[in-house]
DNA sequence: ATCACTGATGTGGTCCGACCACTACGGTCG
DNA sequence: CGACCGTAGTGGTCGGACCACATCAGTGAT
């Protein structure tokens, strides 16, 4: 495209970040400069891949590395044969990477993962006391008692996640119920739940579910903060002495 | 590998990952899972680029983009003439793409982003509270008075910015350390500080730091919990009102 | 024997060009 | 008017070539 390759062969120095680190790293900043900037709207489709290189100086392998990381932050999304476009932007479609923490936690960073999400989960549900409507309460209760009736390990962990997930959300905050998403993906909670669920945790759990619903219904943040904490708190110590034995 | 070209024109069973995704995604997941089984250790040097896409029968370019998304997760890092190498996947290393959430968040997602930053820090300086040892304090009061000394805005950033570093780290949770990091990512904090100290902020700060500082003297986790929410609640109820004009 | 220099070797970083797989859109035909 | 189909454009993949850098063994002078 350049035609006249008399052109300042020189390093242009308008405005534009010189040269450090390698040109993919520099694409990657660029881009989300221009998201951050506005100059990019979330939703919107971007340039070509090829179009994206030239405007850029590289080449057309960097440009779709630095698409690529930017796709696994959750940043862009590209469709086979339609184009690259900005996501929403939305706390799920960034947060997304909080799984492979999890998922990658060992020893003693899950036990403060799991303080992390105490935390959370207990303010999330102390909130959720606070706020929830009774759609949102009927839905919980789908989840709970669905949970109950079956004894298929699968399909209790997949309600119990769905339990927690729809509580988080009647919290109000939706950064907060993507980061417990994340803190509660599904191959973290099977990897604990596996050894915690064999000791015949099942009653108990039940019964902790069983409170943290009371509360929501007599809406009652204090109560379910201290139920929500409690639920949480047993994983952890349970975890907490599997590490020293 | 095979050798007879004769190869096996239908899909092989052989407990591999038949075709889902793109190569690149499926690359991506088995590295991933190689180190979450133990197969790579922390620190450890993977082969080459070369080696590896031949292992997993992809082309070195698939590979690359997969070695650059593992790497914006902080999940590996390649060093330029020496090889690739998994990090020491602490948490540091794999929270730090929670900085992007902070600078690509706008209007209301950075009030609940300061919510979740409320809630973990005013926990995490009860605990530095009760478990802050005499150095700890000492580096403490270094940012504070370092802090309370100058006019430069970006230092007192800085400063701002490593005191409740210091008080994070003395909680003595990593994990809650690094998130709160991200969530005070300079680019996220130098958009709100600027309105926000604008308006005369600078006295209160120094009251509130002033608060949190002697709770913390105190071993006092109830004052320090209280000290440190209404510190981030007065930036969080300033941002909403902003929102709302 | 020790140390600084130097060269070869291997590694990641970049670029190019070709082709494949899929989508989207428009025209054609029933 | 609607279903079909072909084409152009897009991202996905591949292979090869070359460059920039790190590492280390070998060489030489001290």
């Amino acid at each position: 495209m350049d035609g006249t390759p008399t052109e300042e062969t020189e390093p242009e120095k308008t405005a534009n970040a010189p040269q450090k680190g390698t040109v993919t790293q520099r694409a990657i900043e660029q881009i989300k400069a221009m998201i951050a900037e506005g100059r990019l709207e979330p939703g919107q489709r971007l340039p070509t891949e090829r179009d994206l290189a030239v405007q850029l100086g590289i080449s057309r392998s960097s440009m779709r590395e630095a698409i690529r990381a930017l796709t696994v932050l959750g940043v862009l999304e590209a469709r086979h044969g339609s184009g690259i476009y900005v996501t929403l932007l939305e706390a799920g479609d960034l947060l997304e990477t909080f799984g492979v923490v999890a998922d990658l936690s060992r020893g003693p960073r899950l036990v403060e993962l799991l303080e992390v999400r105490r935390i959370l989960e207990s303010t999330a549900t102390a909130l959720a006391a606070a706020r929830i409507t009774g759609d949102q309460l009927v839905e919980v209760e789908k989840h709970l008692t669905a949970m109950n009736a079956t004894e298929d390990p699968e399909e209790i962990l997949a309600h119990d996640l769905a339990f927690h997930r729809e509580i988080a959300a009647a919290a109000g905050n939706e950064t907060m119920a993507a980061i417990l998403e994340g803190l509660s993906s599904r191959t973290f909670r099977a990897r604990v739940w596996r050894g915690y669920q064999e000791e015949g945790a099942f009653a108990r759990t039940r019964r902790e579910h069983a409170a943290i619903h009371r509360a929501l219904v007599a809406h009652d943040p204090e109560a379910a903060r201290a139920a929500a904490a409690a639920h949480v708190g047993e994983v952890e110590q349970w975890l907490r002495a599997q590490l020293t034995p």
